[in-house]
RNA sequence: GGGGCCGUGGGGUAGCCUGGUAUAUCCUUUCGGCUUUGGGAGCCGGAGACCCGAGUUCAAAUCUCGGCGGCCCCA
């Protein structure tokens, strides 16, 4: 069971999300993938933690997963974005049904018609749901776990709806936050990017993405923010009756985040040993270790118990299995387990235990006695800061910016570039041309980029704004 | 959208070109036993596979066609 190196970044990703027991590739269907307890856990911790900020400004629904096809049809530019990727159910059983289901892509069409009946007076406004559902679609390239599923098991998406255009662009910002917080947890930096408008949600105003840097240098986008304006309103007849007694459409927005936020968790911080983890998402944080020689078990497994049991706060695995410890370490790396602790007959004789970080693989001692609570919760917060700062340096390798059209089609071979760029069509497709995907203009400016935001567009001389463009998932 | 490659125990593979020697190779995994334990131990014994369907043939893991599944390249 040896790991592929990272530098071979897609086989690395195939087989470590095997070997960690993250998903079980093999499920026959293509696209569709199984998740094994130990990567549903990391699943269940990571999405503990979106759930917690979007409870704060929303309330948790479920929609079905079947949407009829007139209502799937009714938004033309919509529909004409998925019609493409959409499966289809068309019997009940041997009988053809006369209404054709949708299994769902997104929920857009099958919530607005319940928001119809929902709001009716501004009093109902403003109106903030979420729920956590599988989406379908027939993606037709080639499909790899996490990142591109026929199925995508874990799909966050809120919707919103409010009395006007400001008040949505409002909470457009505030979903940007909360994305931003939710990322910043998982120690993974990111880009915030207006998209072109060729290529925003079908039935958008604008999209606001979420982008990493993958270390093959390809980009993925983690995480959507749409501002929906009044169209799927007045698609939907979504409406409301104002103080001034005049009826008024919604304006409302969308947002969503996928099981890619877990691909890029694993991708960004993994190692040539396997999975590293934050500490709060690790499904198991703390490994405690006993080095056992003949006669000497009892003490050594004592000081053992002690510490786990001084550590109940936290999920302890305490690994008594018959294995060498050598490969005992092997193992855990490979999980991820953030902190391991070993206990051998010189610790127990002092009452002490040798100390590791997975991230750092150092190893030193320390006194039981010195070992708390609070200890581990600092020490899990100096490792997230490290492994963000690690991410943000190997982030930053494989960004480059460039004032030569020219040269681009050979630097976006292995790197994002960055550009200035005017908001003209044919400029983004002149930089299209050279091999990447225009992500589109940064929102927000990061604190780790220096180029100035403003520039010369690299086309055609006229005015611009940073841009980037890349290879992307 | 276009093109190419591939499917052998749980994982990785040899054999396929040139059909028969075969009880299908080796590594890993797994189970039992002995022994060992401070960075992937060793020995002994056991378990486990030719993707599915059709065809050619006296005979198919091997050749042909179809299906399903996987991988890669180019747009």
């Amino acid at each position: 069971m040896t790991l592929p190196s990272k530098e071979e970044f897609s086989e690395w990703f195939h087989e470590l999300i095997q070997c960690a027991e993250i998903m079980d590739v093999r499920y026959p269907v293509k696209g569709l993938y199984v998740w094994f307890p130990f990567g549903f856990k990391l699943r269940q911790l990571v999405y503990a933690k979106l759930r917690e900020i979007m409870d704060r400004d929303h309330s948790e629904v479920y929609f079905p997963a079947l949407i009829p096809e007139q209502e799937l049809g009714k938004e033309g530019e919509h529909i004409r974005g998925f019609e493409d990727e959409v499966y289809w159910i068309t019997h009940g059983g041997l009988t053809p049904l006369d209404v054709k289901l949708a299994l769902r892509p997104t929920s857009e069409t099958a919530m607005y018609p319940m928001f119809k009946l929902w709001i009716r007076t501004h009093a109902d406004l403003p109106l903030k749901v979420y729920q956590i559902v599988n989406t379908f679609r027939y993606e037709t390239k080639h499909t790899r776990p996490l990142i591109r599923l026929r199925e995508i098991t874990s799909f966050k998406e809120a919707h919103t709806a409010h009395r006007n255009y400001e008040e949505a662009e409002e909470q457009v910002k505030k979903a940007v936050g909360y994305y931003k917080e939710f990322y910043d947890f998982l120690a993974i930096p990111y880009f915030i990017v207006r998209r072109p408008d060729w290529d925003k949600f079908p039935g958008a105003v604008y999209t606001i993405a979420f982008d990493t840097i993958m270390p093959d240098g390809r980009t993925l986008q983690i995480g959507t923010v749409h501002h929906l304006g009044d169209n799927f309103a007045k698609t939907f007849e979504i409406k409301y009756e104002a103080v001034d007694g005049n009826h008024y459409y919604v304006h409302q927005t969308c947002y969503g985040i996928s099981e890619r936020c877990i691909a890029s968790l694993i991708s960004i911080h993994g190692d040539d040993l396997g999975l590293v983890l934050p500490f709060e998402v690790a499904p198991i944080q703390i490994v405690v270790i006993p080095i056992l020689y003949k006669g000497k078990e009892e003490n050594v497994l004592e000081l053992c118990e002690e510490l786990v049991k001084k550590l109940g706060k936290f999920r302890v695995v305490l690994d008594k299995s018959e294995e060498r410890p050598g490969a005992k370490y092997y193992k855990w790396e490979l999980k991820g387990v953030p902190l391991r602790f070993e206990i051998g007959p010189r610790e127990a004789e002092k009452r002490e235990v040798v100390v590791s970080f997975r991230d750092e693989r150092k190893k030193f001692s320390i006194a039981v006695e010195e070992i708390n609570e609070g200890k581990i919760e600092r020490w899990a917060e100096e490792m997230r800061k490290r492994l963000r700062e690690k991410a943000i340096a190997s982030m930053l390798q494989k960004l480059k910016f460039s004032r030569n059209l020219e040269e681009i089609s050979d630097i976006v071979k292995s790197s994002v570039v960055m550009v200035h760029l005017c908001k003209d069509k044919s400029c983004g497709e002149e930089i299209e041309a050279k091999g990447g995907k225009l992500l589109g203009w940064i929102e927000e400016m990061p604190e780790f980029i220096e180029q100035s935001y403003e520039g010369s567009c690299v086309v055609c001389g006229r005015s611009g704004k940073l841009a980037l463009t890349a290879r992307s998932y």
